[in-house]
DNA sequence: TATTGACTTTGAGTTAACTCTAAGTGATAT
DNA sequence: ATATCACTTAGAGTTAACTCAAAGTCAATA
């Protein structure tokens, strides 16, 4: 798989896959005789993992010693564990901060509705 | 309140306070004779409002421009329900792509503890 | 054969959101 | 009176995560 594929399927740009992969995200991914990547189901796969976690937020610095835990094999299991687990901590942190906001813009929005409806004649501007 | 008393209430630095101040985040902060920052409880409310929002990821862009409609009165009370509505979306999206990772993240937390107790014997290094 | 177009590299530039520095003011404690 | 300390300003610096630009290579098509 080309890059311009790869970057399709997974909606991210080349320039940042390059960057990825420059910084030591993506284990390896194998090139052709003539220098050009050429992804195979394990790069992809990575690409795929990285968007995601990327997608929640998560440190590039932080998946970079995951990656690295990674290439070291099995004996890092335990502490790949213990990264993960931390970073679940500060997703489900992430998690209850968003839920907050949301009950909180519902609850603004619906004020917002009273007033255009003319139900709410009272309307000081509360923040 | 002085600014140091605002910025231990709501655990931001008086950096940030200041920073969200000059670029009309925040929409008037009275000053006591001497110039000094006097937060009043609407002041309060603001720094409040701006934390929860940003703690769940809204831009500052987005929340300059609710400042302003805020500022221009009543007669933008739909402008601002869109917005907030917008940003509900926005958040929804947010919420979803975290409950992705979380799964995932459960999902090979729960793979290594196996690994670690014994349980599984037969780990190939999937992503 | 020439040109097109996708790829390559290196290194510089951008953006958001702070964060820090330097220099100064003014009220209070010794 | 002088020193301390929290405050003030303007403006420069930082960080993360890209994103872009310039110059070059290579395979395929007109």
């Amino acid at each position: 798989m080309t890059i311009a594929e790869v970057c399709k399927k997974y909606d991210v740009s080349q320039d940042t896959v390059r960057y990825y992969e420059r910084i030591g995200l993506i284990p390896s991914i194998p090139r052709t005789e003539s220098g050009i990547r050429n992804f195979d189901e394990t790069s992809c796969r990575w690409i795929e993992f990285i968007k995601c976690m990327r997608n929640a937020g998560m440190e590039i610095e932080i998946l970079l010693e995951y990656v690295n835990l990674f290439k070291q094999g099995p004996s890092t299991v335990k502490a790949r564990r213990s990264l993960l687990e931390e970073q679940k901590e500060k997703l489900l942190k992430k998690q209850k901060d968003i839920n907050e906001t949301l009950e909180r813009l519902n609850y603004k929005i619906e004020l917002y509705d009273e007033i255009e409806s003319g139900k709410r004649k009272d309307f000081t501007e509360e923040i």
